[in-house]
DNA sequence: GGTAATTTCTATAACGTTATAGTTTTGCCA
DNA sequence: TGGCAAAACTATAACGTTATAGAAATTACC
């Protein structure tokens, strides 16, 4: 272990005054001349430059933050409640992705099952702990959503919602893909639909029941949605639901899930019943990983890009902070679906 | 939008000097109350507190971190190469909830196949931007963690070295993983295995391959590496490498994967050339999810709890970085396989 | 009752940065 | 050469906190 500390002052960190007494400017010019300012001359610049860089001069964060207010941290503000596969870790690389070569530094900051969902929004926000905040899972009326308009709080959601706000999003277009997953069901000659969606408290659930609720009723298909379970529930409890269904009434012969483990758990649950998909079933589902084609190549698949959401949002939310405008305020990941029988399917219109 | 800024100093966020201001006592004061030191007044401390939180003051971290040094801030540090399924939302909301309820902030540093993985970790130590650092996917020689202990610098990993070096981690006992799942493939009558294992570069990759190789060797039965991919390439390349392998020589009647998807992809690849899995062939897992009981019902199990890993690595920084001995200084999960037939195996002496 | 010891409180400076207002230097033109 | 504007630089204060040394008030002791 090496000795650090007062001991070694000539090994501390280098810091403006450093530079200042190596160059023999005052520390204010130094400052000025790292950021590039106009009232400093270009030899001044160079001199300065070179210094910082043969010290290895690094800006104290701390320093810079208490006296701007700026952070340079960006939050990002996630439910563990729904762990949507591993949604979360590609939308945290996608992010820091952006994030590359930026002053910024990532913060994530879930929140758990017992707590209001505000809270950590709440928290930054009074706290001024980040620049800007990126949220998921948005609700139809989000209350952490009109929380930060109200405060003119910067932030980028991955999801829309129904408040009429107007802020940058991306979202997948769950609608199109409930049209679409009806369509193709529909196309192999089935005709009762039996849907696990997300959480309705979501918005995407929303928009992905209506999609297939409307498609439905164009096509006069039966519509049912699983009412014990969504598609984040339990595998163990999904498959229990749908083996509960399969086993009575006028059953179902098309599913649709809103996961890759509502898929999976569904097939088992059918399968346990005796049916088999492709057969006496189809199925189409959402996935935002590689799994289900494995699982069984029958299931249709709409894959969502999720690397592609976090890195729009990654983007958004640094416009909404510097005070530009986004090249794009808003974006929507048109839904296609890959069929081992029929390939691929797309609703761009 | 809510106009702000100087214009409404009284909606202002309150600092030590506004609590000051309120109950009459110094500035100095006020700051020693709060942190409760024994040369404050016991009435002094109740008004204290009292005003506190009667403004609702939250202290300012930047203040604190310029002044103090301590940035209460956790770097978590991952590749971003090989995400082993959902392991890393797991992990971080493990190591949330570990830090729920402390001062830390939880940074999420990813670094990038193109970048040396020493680089996040140089530039958190050097520039101080947090207190202590979470690692996984240590290497045998990890020139990371030779860094942060020349430094002195707190940290803890998930996973270990083969340094000698004492450092807190924790870890599955990835060759106690090897040994019984060969015993269990041995059990079926199983003669020659077939193992796709993780990165050699990675440590616990060693740990597999020597107790598996070990165990075959005490028991007599074949053991071959798989050398064209590992547990983490892509699902495709595991499935031609395996589907190459199994259309010739004598083939291997057992397989082990170091990874779900590996898995996945080598009974697909197995299927491939018309073997069935529980009749041609058997295969042992590791997996940090709940899928593959789904996916082949056959397939042997080893389930790794990530959550566990988190909590255990977030506690052990905080230890570190305060100075306390950790409750454990490190500690070890010992595997348990699943097996739909034989129930659990214990790797328990 | 006077001094010492103890308890409780406070003034000050400092952490590293930047915004502001101001000073010095240079250049230009009459 | 004097005057003035522009360019280049700097001194100072401030952001909110805490460590330090010391001051004031209280208690203990003989």
């Amino acid at each position: 272990m090496t000795e650090r500390g007062p001991h070694h002052p000539e090994s501390a960190r280098p810091t403006l005054k450093t530079i200042a007494e190596a160059t023999g400017f005052a520390v204010a010019t130094v400052s000025r001349a790292l950021k590039d300012a106009p009232d400093i001359g270009e030899e001044t610049k160079r001199r300065v430059r070179e210094a910082a860089e043969r010290l290895g001069y690094r800006q104290n964060r701390a320093a810079v933050r208490l006296r701007t207010g700026k952070t340079n941290v960006i939050a990002l503000v996630l439910s563990t409640e729904t762990d949507v596969m591993n949604h979360t870790s590609k939308l945290i690389y996608a992010i820091a992705e952006a994030l590359r070569g930026t002053a910024y530094h990532l913060v994530v900051m879930p929140f758990f099952p017992d707590q209001d969902p505000l809270d950590p929004v709440r928290y930054i926000v009074e706290t001024e702990s980040a620049d800007g905040i990126i949220l998921n899972q948005t609700q139809p009326d989000d209350s952490r959503i009109r929380f930060m308009v109200d405060r003119g709080f910067p932030f980028a959601t991955h999801g829309r919602t129904n408040m009429g706000v107007d802020h940058p999003y991306f979202d997948y277009d769950n609608e199109s893909f409930g049209r679409l997953a009806v369509a193709a069901l529909a196309d192999r000659g089935r005709k009762r639909v039996y849907m696990i969606a997300p959480p309705r408290a979501q918005m995407y659930a929303r928009h992905m029941i209506t999609g297939a609720s409307q498609e439905c009723a164009a096509r006069g298909l039966l519509f049912e949605l699983a009412d014990t379970v969504t598609s984040d529930s339990s595998a163990q409890a999904i498959e229990n639901a749908v083996s509960l269904r399969m086993a009575q009434g006028p059953r179902p012969d098309a599913m649709i899930s809103g996961s890759t483990t509502g898929a999976m758990a569904a097939v088992s649950g059918a399968e346990r019943c005796g049916f088999r998909i492709g057969h006496d079933f189809d199925l189409a589902s959402k996935e935002a990983i590689d799994f289900l084609h494995r699982f069984r190549p029958e299931i249709i698949v709409g894959r969502e890009d999720v690397a592609r959401a976090g890195n729009f949002v990654a983007r958004a939310v640094m416009a909404a902070i510097e005070g530009r405008a986004p090249e794009l305020a808003q974006d929507l990941q048109i839904p296609t679906l890959s069929d081992f029988k029929t390939g691929i399917i797309d609703a761009r219109p």
